[in-house]
DNA sequence: ATACAGTATCTTACATACAATATGTTTGCA
DNA sequence: TGCAAACATATTGTATGTAAGATACTGTAT
């Protein structure tokens, strides 16, 4: 029996529903707090309240939407220690997974390093600061993909939504600090196949760290903003 | 105006029955795998069947519960392959959360560990082995409580829920190994507040390991079983 | 003019009703 | 007797209805 005949059935309406609503919040098409009502998803997607009930509920474990009881659903909105927080969160987590990469096969890590260090040098060449965003996600996914554990992936990948959030939100596209960025991954493809955990380890703390300090700064000045 | 006066809104049903469930899984009151019917649930608790399908993706999200589209929902089942990824996830928490603890506050620390440690040497004089799990898991929690990252509290307690199933469906209660057990967590306390992380990162991956080895065990013998 | 109370409206939380799919059973045929 | 197809049953996925709580508005009184 082939495994292709296989027919994936179509996701419920729920699972459809989080997608878009997940992708629409990734995409800045909503504003961080802003109010997510029901009725007007459940109009916009052409279905009804209970879908979208059950995507709410999925997406607030997923830590991008904030329910507050008989009050509404929100689109999360971080603070500083929450950046700080998260970042530090994502620097554990692939920090650990290189480290269980020494059972991988470094071969097929090298090229796909290597493919997405290639489109992140096209980005850098064509001045495309949303497509070097795109491939530098590649790149970092590389290590969660590879190290086995799927515990790590699935909190990476929670992760990695709430902080593409951030930059979508926060982070106007810039070219800035793009070309130290694809020296540093340069950098962290030879250290992760070469096995030097030490080495990998402080130059991904610096490279997070510096993200991390994007986010706060710009969250500050949002929040100054907002404020005047 | 007082905080004290501040009253807390009883929780949503669905709330209420995330935590009856949970409490049931985490009991063994349900076998691994057993299938969870919406409509049981539903007459159990004395609710409607909307509030338990809420419940049912919170758990699922959770890790406690596997929802097969149009099948069901089903207590989570590990194989041994994710025994081992759950606990060497474990291992990576609770060490990074002990690299964060050097700026926290040594001294409640210690306190907090010795309270534990108290509660374990009881369980050991009272040879019950029940007890001293239970002032492990607090134990554990000490670490995590301290760390100052709400991701890794998250990350801990959506673990600890699997192997606190895992411990109750598998291990029986014994006094094995708990003697070493208590040893080793004597020392965790003493080089946590010690700061010496080398140290400590080994001592913890033994002690995790023999949890890993235990589980993984159990759960060969019971998939033998099985089979018979 | 402002502050407060009362009301109106809107939104969520939950229940129920309905539709669609999977499973178990029975019956008919080889 | 064994297998297959059709039917019956049970359970999930979705929609809608209802009630309670939250917000916004308005009118009145000071």
């Amino acid at each position: 029996m082939n495994e292709s005949l296989k027919i994936e059935q179509p996701p419920s309406l729920a699972e459809l529903v989080v997608r878009k609503v997940r992708e629409a919040i990734l995409n800045g098409e909503f504003a961080l707090g802003e109010k997510i009502g029901e009725e007007s998803i459940a109009a916009a997607c052409g279905v009804s309240r209970t879908p979208v009930r059950d995507a709410l509920i999925q997406l607030q474990l997923q830590g991008l939407v904030t329910v507050i009881p008989k009050k509404g659903s929100f689109v999360f909105q971080p603070d500083e220690a929450d950046v700080v927080a998260i970042c530090d969160y994502r620097l554990m987590l692939e920090t650990h997974a290189a480290s269980l990469l020494c059972h991988a096969d470094k071969k097929v890590i090298r090229a796909d390093f290597d493919a997405a260090l290639h489109r992140m040098e096209g980005a850098v060449d064509r001045e495309d600061p949303i497509a070097f965003h795109r491939a530098d996600t590649t790149f970092h996914l590389v290590l969660i993909d590879h190290c086995g554990n799927s515990y790590i992936r699935e909190a990476y990948s929670r992760a990695t939504g709430r902080l593409t959030a951030l930059r979508t939100n926060l982070a106007a596209p810039t070219m800035e600090y793009v070309r130290e960025s694809f020296d540093e991954h340069r950098r962290i493809a030879e250290l992760t196949v070469a096995g030097d955990l030490h080495t990998l380890d402080a130059v991904l703390r610096v490279h997070i760290g510096r993200t991390r300090e994007v986010y706060a700064r710009a969250l500050r000045a949002l929040r100054d903003k907002g404020r005047a």
